[in-house]
DNA sequence: TATCATATCGTAATGGTTACGATTTGTAAA
DNA sequence: TTTACAAATCGTAACCATTACGATATGATA
């Protein structure tokens, strides 16, 4: 997912393009990884003074909803990502630098014989630890 | 794990034996499955009026570290289930009465194969839905 | 049974997130 | 281009799970 699509998606679904979500964009593409609520916060304060957590709650909630980002629950903290929509995928990621890494392997399939009668309606399937970088840091 | 190798775990720690950490022990051993902070509150209420906080979380924290109970992280919320100690294996997590049931089934192995230079850490995977039971009611 | 480290209490503080009335601003129609 | 209005944002308070702390109570050991 890149900026242009994004912006097209928000459009498809009726929502308004404003400077702050092209920003929130902006950051996300930049990121190339797994970010909290307080890094957006940080980035925006740069361009806008004292922006609301309503903007950027609402918005991380938006974006997550129509498939821009995609999110994960670390330390007690939500972190979001771009959507990476190509394909089914898990991750590697960095505890340091939240950066990710695709990981091709999906157990899914040969874990769904063993769950005859079981509703599944999601997994979780993520692996952390410190990239080559963050090693050397 | 069952109640009394936990209490010897404990004593072997050099922590005491109180009447509210038996009570944490019983309802765990009776809950087969995930359950959360409050819902441990809400039993203990029933014995001790006014149970603090403090002690409900001190002990969750320190049953954790010693190895009773391990947690999970859903809805933004800790959930806690007595350690399955005796070998590796991943769950099935009911989201409606926080049963689980245990999957053989581990990638690692494979994954580990694509993650050269990568320190790996931690690893989870979970499936989410509903047990049998749930899907009735 | 005296001692003392540990456990618990009562409660306040913290941190991430959610919520809300008032105000501003894209957007599309006039 | 202006108007109209729904949507977006602001400023701030509330919420909820969790953490923290000084004072008090209590198991365990000697």
């Amino acid at each position: 997912m890149n900026i242009a699509e994004a912006i097209e998606l928000l459009k498809e679904h009726g929502y308004k393009t404003t400077g702050k979500r092209k920003d929130i964009l902006t950051f996300f593409e930049e990121a190339d990884g797994y970010r909290t609520a307080k890094d957006l916060i940080q980035y925006l304060e740069e361009s806008y003074d004292g922006i609301s957590f309503d903007t950027v709650y609402r918005n991380l909630h938006l974006y997550n909803e129509v498939g821009i980002l995609e999110t994960t629950e670390l330390n007690g903290e939500k972190h979001f990502r771009m959507n990476c929509t190509h394909h089914h995928h898990h991750h590697f990621i960095c505890k340091d630098c939240g950066k990710t890494k695709e990981i091709e392997v999906c157990p899914m399939n040969e874990v769904k014989k063993t769950l005859h009668n079981y509703a599944i309606e999601d997994h979780k399937f993520e692996i952390y630890g410190l990239c080559p970088k963050c090693q050397l840091a």
